[in-house]
DNA sequence: ACTGGGAATTAGTGAGAGCTAAATCAAAGA
DNA sequence: TCTTTGATTTAGCTCTCACTAATTCCCAGT
């Protein structure tokens, strides 16, 4: 608080550490839930589209201001206090995809970039008043939680569509924010947090998973493995 | 257009180039209107608060990317190309401070700062949507002239409060945006945007300006020379 | 025409953030 | 235990944008 303010850069790599530390990429079976994990320097490197020296030096740098604990060659994890303050973009990240789309109608698909591009200039007053406008909301139209100013978050499933068996209906959680065309695809066909799903069959290995969308006569809609695997049910 | 986007920096130098050179900061007198005046670098460097030679510094840079037509020791002013953008940035802060005045209730005196914050980073589509939002908003909460996409504006009044004789009524049009403070006490006095108001008299040399708000039984509003010569009816 | 002083520019630095090429580490297999 | 190789870090640059100190320019007054 008592900080220097963060740059975009730094708000986008503690962004990052937090949603590859937290943020579960596949299934979360393996036991330990909320244990945050140590992040290697390749993999900010990838979801920053930088190099990974860059990546390296930016860590040395997040680390000197407490912001992260770096250890070299053993990758890094968000401090408190960068945890923090990776929590408020996260909320200001979210709190402006919901604005977007549900105050000026901005399409689904586009809210990622747009919130992006607003998020770290957002202040505190304004995304008060997003928020309470909005009737504060816990979920985005993705439906990933909004993370309250105090930092909690909204409980959330942990289980991909991919892991739905054959027959089984379920109800969309959530869908990722950053694919603009699958987002496309997905709003065509239907396939939004809240709707129910049955699995009807699939293709066989990786092949595409057939799903018929709850009061819907059409066809099945088919999601290709990689799609349903980043589906929470 | 082809151009690499420009930075906040570089957008706030072509904004205060914009500002500088084309609104007139006292009566508008002296014949040719219009007319792109050339900038100062130490004007440029007080408005942006940085030194000189790192305006001039800029300038140069801004020159090399046909932002600006510079000549050394005499000052700069606005291509073509820079002035297109320096309208798009001052389109989008005054979109940004009318939304943020009339869709979330930010008030008047903390809009011109949050929009400050959010201007380099709202993208045309955006702005499109507050714009149809807003009703196609001519001007914004202070009076001030909105540029229309094509980069025309529509045309204000160039005469100052200040300028207003005894006795004289006239409407208010524009007050400035910048000046938290000021403007406090002007939303409280009731000096905002459209409201007629009569000079009743003035204190000496410079002294404040004595004006009655119109249907208001109150006692008149004392005005500095400085704000009044701010204020355009 | 000369000169003094304020305005502007040049010189030299620094911090942030990114890049490529080169060196180095660590962990897995032989 | 030794080697190999992919991941990581170091070295060395670049660009943007700001700063201070030093220098240079222009013009207003004499």
């Amino acid at each position: 608080m008592m900080d220097a303010r963060a740059s975009r850069a730094v708000l986008a790599y503690l962004k990052a550490l937090y949603s590859l530390a937290e943020e579960p990429p596949r299934r979360a079976s393996s036991g330990q839930v909320g244990t945050a994990r140590r992040v290697t320097t390749s993999a900010i490197a990838e979801r920053l589209d930088v190099s990974a020296p860059s990546a390296t030096n930016m860590l040395k740098r997040l680390a000197a201001r407490d912001l992260v604990s770096y250890e070299p060659y053993r990758g890094a994890s968000l401090t408190k206090k960068g945890r923090a303050v990776a929590l408020e973009i996260v909320r200001h990240h979210r709190l402006l995809e919901t604005y977007l789309v549900e105050a000026l109608g901005v399409p689904w698909e586009e809210a990622h970039a747009e919130a992006e591009a607003l998020e770290s200039n957002l202040s505190e007053s304004v995304e008060e008043r997003m928020f309470a406008a909005l009737g504060r909301p816990q979920f985005d139209p993705h439906g990933h939680p909004i993370p309250t100013r105090n930092g909690s978050m909204p409980k959330t499933s942990r289980r991909s569509l991919w892991d739905v068996s054959d027959g089984e209906t379920a109800q969309i959680e959530q869908v990722p924010d950053s694919l603009p065309d699958a987002l496309r695809y997905l709003a065509d066909a239907g396939v939004l947090p809240g709707v129910k799903v049955t699995v009807v069959n699939r293709g066989p290995i990786g092949g595409p998973l057939f799903v018929r969308i709850e009061d819907n006569e059409n066809a099945p809609v088919a999601l290709s493995k990689e799609i349903t695997e980043a589906i929470w049910v």
